[in-house]
DNA sequence: CGGCTACTTGAGTATTCTCAAATTGTGTGG
DNA sequence: CCACACAATTTGAGAATACTCAAGTAGCCG
């Protein structure tokens, strides 16, 4: 009944090698011949790692989908991003002894682990790796910058449409299909991600399905206008049907 | 009249390359022996760089203050960060050919230009330095990301409050007084980091006036009471006085 | 002294939040 | 397999917050 593909993504390997490999001389993928990386099996609900946790390794998420947490001493709490495979989880706690923030696994996943020490001096024998770790930092770096200004600048509705859009692009460079998928997070996880409530997320969903952008019931969501939600994003106002 | 150090900061020279350098091997200021460094002035109001221009080095900035603008190509506009002397400027186009948002002078600044590609070449000589810039990468993301749990978790007086207080700090480590200081800034470029609009900054600054916690006139800021401010920010009323 | 921009303040509006309730799906134990 | 508890989601109504529009003030520069 239901034809997504699933955490696996065997069928989506090939396609997601390339994209990690056309950029720059080498991949992170291929630093298996250079470093001692142990694969993590994670179930849904699990931590990755927790904050104020030793910090002694990045990791590569190869299946699933996690969250990434930024606590504050008093309490509150933010969903900064979603990892899927391909990302390279824990860059924000580079340097530092402890890690700064939580990150869960939403899903079965499975990360590879990769040990900064022995990372960093395979930096200086490894042509290309400095540039590629040096490279995927920025990316983060663009990543952040990129919603912190969809964040100032868009109300609740323009926000979760570019959410949409933003998972669907993901999905379709990692093979998958764009248009359908499964929501790996909860209301919750999205709300706090876009500095929303939950019910905020809810009926803004139910009023995108209403026009006819989507059809989302639970998890499952359907892009049925792409151009739609972007004009949405853009500010356009939807046309008027008479 | 205005006892407060103005853009040139000789007095804190000393204390500024002290904490340039504590971090790791090699201080970013020491590059000078390494790289074919250029020193570049900028007179208030002028472009360091500008989106879609070619990216080619970074910037240390050594005196002065900068804004640095995300945009979007239908036209939205969002400061995601205020740089000061210390800081490198530039790191978010790292790996791309083009600059990917506008960086302003605030003030009468002057920046190191560091071009890119020595630099990554003299991450092999150096020692020390790709951990280095690679933290500073680290530190980077982790100062987005604060900022990203700032904004949505915590209402414009919150808001307003810890950006007032991350200033003095800032102020502070530079070796300047964290209790009296100018605003480089307009109220119009606090809003948009704070994703706020302009009025909301004022009435918010009025109302810490009020209650004592700080006093300001335009541009000029004093804090009277960074422990009230911090309060403010962890959501304690203020004590009600009878 | 204009003319300008930055800033402040007020009043009414719009959006989002809070609180509450109903619904639905899920997993567990009987 | 069913009953139940529980978590996630949806929806409504009213409240709170921040925004928009507007007016007025104040410093700055030529």
């Amino acid at each position: 009944m239901n034809t997504i593909p699933a955490g696996t993504a065997h069928t989506a390997a090939k396609v997601v090698a390339g994209s990690l490999e056309r950029r720059d001389d080498i991949g992170l993928g291929e630093l298996r011949d250079h470093l001692p990386m142990t694969r993590r099996r994670l179930r849904p609900g699990q931590h990755l790692y927790r904050s104020g946790q030793p910090f002694t390794a990045l990791f590569l998420v190869n299946v699933g989908c996690l969250k990434s947490c930024e606590l504050s001493d008093d309490g509150r709490e933010q969903v900064t991003g979603f990892r899927m495979r391909g990302d390279l989880v824990g860059v924000e706690s580079i340097g530092l002894p402890g890690c700064t923030c939580d990150v869960v696994a939403l899903d079965a996943s499975e990360v590879w682990e990769l040990p900064y020490a022995p990372m960093l001096s395979a930096c200086l024998r490894v042509p290309g790796l400095q540039a590629r770790l040096t490279w995927t930092l920025a990316e983060e770096i663009r990543r952040d910058r990129s919603w912190m200004l969809a964040l100032g600048t868009l109300g609740a509705e323009r926000r979760v449409a570019s959410f949409l859009l933003d998972l669907a692009d993901r999905h379709a460079r990692l093979g998958f299909s764009a248009s359908h998928f499964i929501l790996r997070m909860n209301r919750t996880d999205i709300a706090s991600f876009l500095a929303l409530k939950h019910e905020t997320v809810s009926r803004v969903l139910s009023r995108l399905q209403e026009r006819g952008l989507i059809l989302v019931e639970r998890r499952e969501m359907r892009i049925l206008d792409a151009h739609g939600l972007r004009d949405c994003v853009n500010g356009d106002e939807p046309a008027t049907m008479h």
